[in-house]
DNA sequence: TATAAAAGTTAGAATAATCTAATAATTATA
DNA sequence: TATAATTATTAGATTATTCTAACTTTTATA
């Protein structure tokens, strides 16, 4: 049983290490807006108990046991949003602050529930996908929309993050999960995409929200 | 905005103190499974944010403030009942737990979204009233059954301690919220009930049982 | 590569919530 | 009512999490 506190830096520190699973002292005190030396502490912490590997002034990775942890809690989180969205009629924009929350419920029999009220969902409202109960997880491969040219037809399957304001944006621009969009052209000076989709025959999106967006390609 | 840990101490507070609503700093720690002097120095800390009236040596009273924080807390908890009850096939012997936990969440959407898809329920799946958004509540005249006399007929409309043992035993004789009981006879000896209701032509009751249970006389 | 900037660490203090041991006040009882 | 038992309080320590100030290491840059 990990503190809500412990349960929050494995969140952050599995959220921070995407590729080589590397996260600096300094980006998680970032992203929990807590202070350096704070951050530090809980390393030590964190690495007697098996949750990180750590070594003095390098960065911090999860072990494979904090991996599995922070998944787990993700999951849980995940559900939640899912939950909201499905069954009680949130919006995608609505839920992240609730689910925050509620992550750290203990109660396997909650989350079970949720699960298969839900169908045993396999994404959640974000289109990030939901770990299995073993803690394992896979990202689909997945193309942001910034990467993609002119010509290219993609479906919309994901956010990479997902602030409230963000949604909000997308919500206005009616932009959909699913949402299949055609790309027209890419201004080579700002790289500002002009696409269409749904009934917006032209529509323009900066780099900064084109770089947010995850895409499949669409034969 | 309540630590997790003051919230626990209202919500002792306030379900502990019946009638006067006068509570021993004992009882509390009791109810609690905390250490007098932790709930001796808690009492001050509330006495400080004018929650509770305490004097040295005698038992301590909540304040309206406290009262009316105590009751949204209970309001919240009682919500999650029905809603894991109603909306997510729980049992109502297994529902306490998660509640309390649930019960602190901040999110006022979150609750007032239960509340709307429940329909406003003015009573928990216990028959315990849900103290409205201003946190005021009453019960009903409700008579203990222990405290009904042979040919009366009376109405089972809530039980006053909910532990999950108990609620398991009235599982376990089909004793449902709503059920018609008619008391056939009181043993004088040692207060057992005979009683008939559903298709049980004859049960025993103990008094202990009895106690627990509040009735509504039926005409 | 020497120096400045950034990142990381150590030491020590603060707050919240808990405990044990000792003491004081109140209540029950012989 | 004097004494014992119960209840309440005080004092001081402990653990978890956070902070600031000072110092060290690593990285970037002139």
């Amino acid at each position: 049983m990990y503190s809500q506190t412990e349960e929050n830096y494995l969140k952050a520190l599995f959220n921070l290490g995407n590729h080589k699973g590397e996260v600096n002292v300094n980006e998680l005190s970032r992203e929990l807006d807590l202070k350096m030396p704070t951050v530090n502490s809980m390393m030590k912490k964190l690495a007697e108990k098996g949750l990180i590997h750590y070594e003095s002034y390098k960065p911090v990775r999860l072990s494979e046991k904090g991996k599995k942890e922070a998944a787990l809690i993700i999951r849980k989180h995940r559900l939640t949003e899912m939950f909201l969205v499905e069954k009680m009629g949130f919006g995608w924009d609505e839920v992240h602050n609730i689910a925050e929350q509620v992550e750290h419920i203990q109660s396997p029999e909650f989350f079970a529930k949720m699960d298969e009220l839900l169908g045993f969902p396999k994404i959640d409202p974000h289109g990030s996908p939901i770990p299995d109960q073993s803690g394992k997880m896979a990202w689909p491969e997945y193309i942001k929309l910034s990467e993609c040219k002119a010509g290219d037809t993609v479906r919309f399957r994901a956010v990479t993050h997902s602030s409230d304001e963000f949604l909000k944006f997308l919500n206005s621009r009616e932009l959909l999960l699913g949402t299949i969009i055609h790309i027209q052209s890419v201004e080579p000076f700002d790289n500002t995409f002009t696409v269409s989709y749904g009934n917006r025959a032209s529509a323009m999106l900066s780099h900064i929200a084109a770089e947010k967006l995850l895409t499949e390609k669409v034969s």
